[in-house]
Formats: structure tokens, sequence, C-alpha cells
RNA sequence: UGGGAUGUAGCCAAGUCGGUAAGGCACAGGACUUUGACUCCUGCAUUUCGCUGGUUCGAGUCCAGCCAUCCCAGCCA
């Protein structure tokens, strides 16, 4: 079925009509200015293998690779796998399986644990030069005396050791001499600094913990602000990318890679991270969401991440053109769910095959309908694309459609189903609706029709107008499916800003129909494949759909100007 | 009461050397329609670019002051 597409290379690689950003007018500053090479620029994605990917991590990834892609430039993969409490092989597998899904290649693939020995060598240095030293103060202490954000902290006791204490204490850390917790080793920079980051950051601490990596080798492990700016460093990073969070430690990222004399010189540059409406992009709240049972996993198709995103039946491209339309800027903003939805509906849309499915059926009689005929009818598989040519669909004197495109009272204005009115079965016959048959207690069971045959293929020779069109389900060939509807997971439009996630979960997000009728040819679907469920909305089969039970994901409704239009009466 | 950053339509977001407010989403009309979909037209900042002053023939763009919002006190990243 539809492939999921995967952007061509040839056309990204030094495209010139990617909108301008303001990354890419530093760039070209750096360049002009012979700061950089406009040949070298290199840059690089760092996720942290402690949780999966969302679509705030595609934005990032995307602008990292675009980047690169720009200037033709080169792009690493890189796990910032500092912190060995945190990260497990399963993550950082999600991560490269999500990565390539998205259909981004990496020039190379590299673990910030494979440059322990060089930071340790980089921590050696600084003590060497003065500017680092290990601190007995415990955790609480640290706090202490590191001051509040309006009055300056106080210098350690240790901070004066020699750097040759410094050098053997350190090496003990390393070896594993002393407990967690009791010592650090720490930049020695300005405890009266404005920047609370400059008040002598730890840059080291003792964790005997095993690693997903490096296993057992190290008990000690440098934290995030000196291992990072030295592994863009060891990797000739120009441009390091990420978001907003992160200005206050530019200095010292500068103040690390000016120290530690790793021959190359790297920029960081933030941007502003993506925010969703009615979801939560926090790792913190998705592992709650996930832990607290309020999803299915990870991957449930309400959450935002990639692997979430991909069983709704979001597809790369859209979420590409998603990411290209947001832009690149510094300002905090959050983006309109809409945007989202707007983009999958225009992939789908052209690439995705028509098909027919009742999702809540009312059976239909076709009172002069031959008893035992079948007729086989031609459809068109995409009307937007013809070359995708056409299938057979059944149909005979029983016939399913959508309970919602029958009123025994209509509204104004509509012009569906109901008593005396004729409307056109798809591509089939117009059918009049002539009784209706109720149960002991008024509920509609079934509908007595009479068709002309003279409308068959859905036109009639005298040319009459037939305003309402339906989509149906052969009732003899009819196909029983589970589908599932989706919509926000929460009710209010920004809830990363609500503490108490359950009080704001939306009961309806997940709407399970388990009596949908489907045409026959989509028994030999496969999950992952997509659809526009003709006049509903567009649908992926799910990964646990089997041939015996067959399961569909809405990924995203069709327009509605119907509803609309009724919730205005 | 410290430091860093941001403020252009309901939501994103362009706006080079100051020259008279791109585009997209959403929304509202209309055309077309064997999807009330798609597509196509039209409208959507003319006392207006957070506010107030200033410079200038002319300011979203320069200057000053103010206001609002976000981030920072993990041995997380």
């Amino acid at each position: 079925m539809s492939e999921d597409k995967i952007r061509d290379e040839s056309k990204i690689n030094g495209k010139d009509n990617t909108p301008s950003n303001f990354i890419y007018d530093l760039i070209d500053e750096d360049i002009r200015s012979g700061r950089v090479s406009k040949d070298d620029i290199i840059t690089r994605f760092p996720p942290e293998p402690n949780g999966y990917l969302h679509i705030g991590h595609a934005k990032a990834l995307l602008i990292d690779y675009l980047t690169a892609k720009k200037y033709n430039g080169r792009f690493n993969l890189r796990y910032d796998d500092t912190n060995p409490v945190k990260e497990s092989i399963e993550y950082a597998e999600s991560i490269q399986e999500d990565i390539r899904w998205l259909g981004i290649g990496w020039d190379a693939l590299y673990y910030a644990s494979d440059y322990f020995d060089i930071m340790y060598e980089c921590a050696v240095k600084l003590i060497r030069k003065g500017l680092a030293y290990v601190c007995d103060l415990s955790a609480d202490e640290i706090r202490e005396y590191r001051g509040t954000l309006t009055t300056p902290g106080k210098e350690s006791p240790y901070r004066n050791r020699s750097p040759e204490e410094n050098l053997d204490l350190f090496e003990r850390m390393k070896a594993g001499e002393f407990p967690e917790g009791s010592r650090v080793l720490r930049a020695k920079i300005d405890m009266a600094s404005p920047n609370m980051n400059m008040r002598d950051p730890v840059i080291y601490r003792i964790m005997k913990v095993e690693h997903y990596r490096a296993g057992n080798k190290w008990c000690i492990y440098p934290m995030y602000d000196f291992a990072h700016p030295i592994e863009d460093a060891i990797e000739n990073i120009t441009h390091s990318l990420c978001s907003l969070e992160y200005e206050d430690h530019r200095p010292l990222y500068d103040w690390v890679v000016d120290n530690v004399d790793l021959g190359s010189k790297p920029r960081q540059i933030e941007f502003a991270r993506l925010n969703l409406s009615y979801t939560v992009m926090s790792k913190r709240k998705l592992l709650q969401l996930v832990n607290n049972d309020l999803v299915t996993g990870w991957d449930d198709p309400r959450m935002p991440t990639l692997s979430g995103l991909r069983r709704r039946g979001f597809t790369p491209a859209s979420i590409w053109d998603f990411c290209e339309r947001i832009g690149v800027a510094k300002t905090n903003s959050m983006v309109d769910y809409a945007l989202l939805e707007h983009c999958v509906r225009e992939d789908l849309n052209a690439s995705a095959p028509r098909v027919m499915a009742v999702l809540r059926p009312l059976k239909i009689v076709i009172d002069n309908y031959p008893e035992d005929q079948v007729e086989w009818f031609d459809v068109e598989i995409n009307p937007e694309n013809p070359d995708m040519g056409t299938r057979k669909v059944p149909f005979c004197r029983e016939i399913y459609i959508e309970q919602d495109d029958f009123m025994e009272v209509p509204p104004r204005k509509y012009f569906r189903l109901y008593p005396g009115n004729e409307v056109r079965l798809k591509n089939a016959y117009y059918i009049t609706c002539k009784e209706i048959v109720k149960d002991a207690d008024g509920n509609i069971t079934e509908l007595h029709c009479t068709y002309d045959p003279e409308s068959r293929g859905g036109s009639s020779p005298d040319g009459r107008r037939v305003k309402g069109t339906l989509h149906w389900v052969s009732a003899r060939h009819a196909l029983d499916a589970e589908v599932r509807l989706y919509d926000h997971l929460f009710t209010v439009p920004d809830p990363g800003a609500v503490d108490d996630m359950d009080s704001i979960i939306n009961p309806d997000s997940l709407i399970v129909l388990k009596n949908c009728k489907l045409e026959p040819n989509l028994s030999d679907t496969k999950p992952g494949d997509h659809y526009q469920f003709f006049r509903l909305g567009y649908f992926c089969t799910d990964r646990d759909s089997t041939p015996g039970k067959l399961i569909f994901n809405r990924t995203v409704g069709l327009k509605d100007s119907w509803s609309k239009e009724m919730k205005k009466q």
C-alpha cells in the first residue's frame, strides 16, 4: 500500500529555496567573517537515551539536519549518554528507529560515552591549570554555598587546594576510593557571578553505576555542561544548536571550550523548542502518562512521541512539512494542533487509497432489488490520483450505511437520507427511503428503500440532481472490524501548565467501535497501511491488527463543515 | 531586589541599507463537487507592529525609558 515517503536527499542538499531563519543568518555571518569555512559546517543531534523521541525532538532534529544539508555540511547523531542511571539500550534503539522512520540519515554515529577518556584528560588539564578543584562539600552544602538568584554565593573551603592535591583526589575519585556524594570536581570560575551556572559548577560526580555501554569502567561521570562542549569540540561541530533554556549555559560552554584546548571552537545557538496545543512535551510528564496507565504505552496513538504518531497514522512527510511550516525562531510559542492535522490531511489526501467503511452501521433493505443479485462496481482508488486505478466493490440487496446519514426528522439543510428523500450510494444507485423499522423501544433497526435501476453507477439518464452521496458496504460481503477514534488526550489547550494531569484527561480521547463494517478489499490490509475511509477521515491499520481481527486507528477526521453548521443551529 | 531572553493578526511567522506590514494555519463568505472532502475565488493588522516618548521628510525597523511573559538557585540533560 502507500509507502511512507522519504524525501529525496538530492533536493535537500544545498537547496537554496529553504526559507531563511536567524540560524542561517548567523552561520552566513560566521562564513563571511571567516570564523568558519563555508564547506566545513557540521551539526549534530544529541539525544539522551532516556526516553522516546517526540515531535518536539523531530523539530530539533530537522533543524540540525536541514542546517547541515543547506550548507552541504555534515550531520552527526550523537548519544549524550553521560548519566547511566537514566539511560538504556532500549531507548537508544528506539531513537535510531524513529530517526530512520523520519527518513533522516546521519554521516556519523557517536556516543559521548566513547569520549570519557578524553573528558577525563580535559578535567586533569583544568586541574593543572588551577581551573578545577575537588570539593568535599555535601550536595546540600553546595546548594547553600551557591547563594540565590539575588545574592552571591560564597567560596567553598576546598576551593584553593593545590593542583597536586586535586590531581591526587580526582584520580582516587576515578579509582573508586570515595563513596557517591562525598566529593565532586568543580570548575573554578566565579561564586559571585550573576549567572548561577558560573558559580563553580560541578563537572564530575561519583556514580558507582554500570553504564549501558561503558560497563563498569567508570565510577565518575561528567556533567552535561562539561561534557557537551567537549563532545562538540571533538567532532568539530561548528554550530551546536539547542533550545532556549541553554542560553544561560553558553558562557560556561564557551569557558569549557576555551580552557580545554581541543583545537576547535564550536558555537552554540539557541532556538525555541516546540509546544503543541493539547499536548505535553516534557519527558517527565510523558513518562508519568505511561507509568500511571493514562495511556497504553509510549506508542499509544494519543502520545506525541514519534512512535505514537506513527501508530496513529501520521506520515514522515507530514511531520517534515509541519516542522518546516512552524519555522525557527526564539519566541516561546504554542503551535496549534490543527496545523499538524492539516499537514497529514494534505499528504494523505494525495496518497491514501479510498475505501468504504461504515463505523456505526444502519441496515438497509432495497425492496425492489433482486434477492440473489450481486453487482461489482468499479470504484476509483483515489480521485486525486487516477493513476492509482480502480477497485471492485460488491453491491447487493442488503447494505449498511452510517447511522448519521439517516434522520427521521431532518434539520434544515440536511440532504442525506430521510423518509421520502432520494440519495446516491457512491458509485452504485439512487435510493429512496420508504419505511422505517423500529424495535419495541423505538430504536430504528432497519430501513426499507427502493432503488432506481436507471441510476446504475450513480447517475441517471434524466440528469436529475441528487445532492447527497453516501458511502455504503454490502451486508453480505462486509468485513467486521474494530475502529478506534482518537481525540486530544487533554481537555485544555495548555496541559503543560496544569500540575494535576488526571484532572484534565479527556474522557473521550479514545472511543472504540467494535461493530464496524468494511468493504472486502480491506481483507489483506497490513499494519501501518493508510486509507481514507470515504467521507470519514484518514485511518491507519493498527500494529495489532490481524486478518482475523482487523483494527484501525483514526489518524484525523476529514474537515466537516456540516457538523459546524449543526453546532450553529 | 540578580542574570539571560522574547514581545508583528486567534495560532505560527517573514520583514535586507529606516521608505509606507510576506506567507501558512484557523476563521467567515462564495464557486465547483458521485467525498457537506479536495480544489478555486473573496475577506481577515488603513488611528497598525507590547507601551510612551525622541531622532527623521519618513520608524515594525534607530535611540531612551517603561510594561508583560519565559528561563536560571540538579552531584538531570
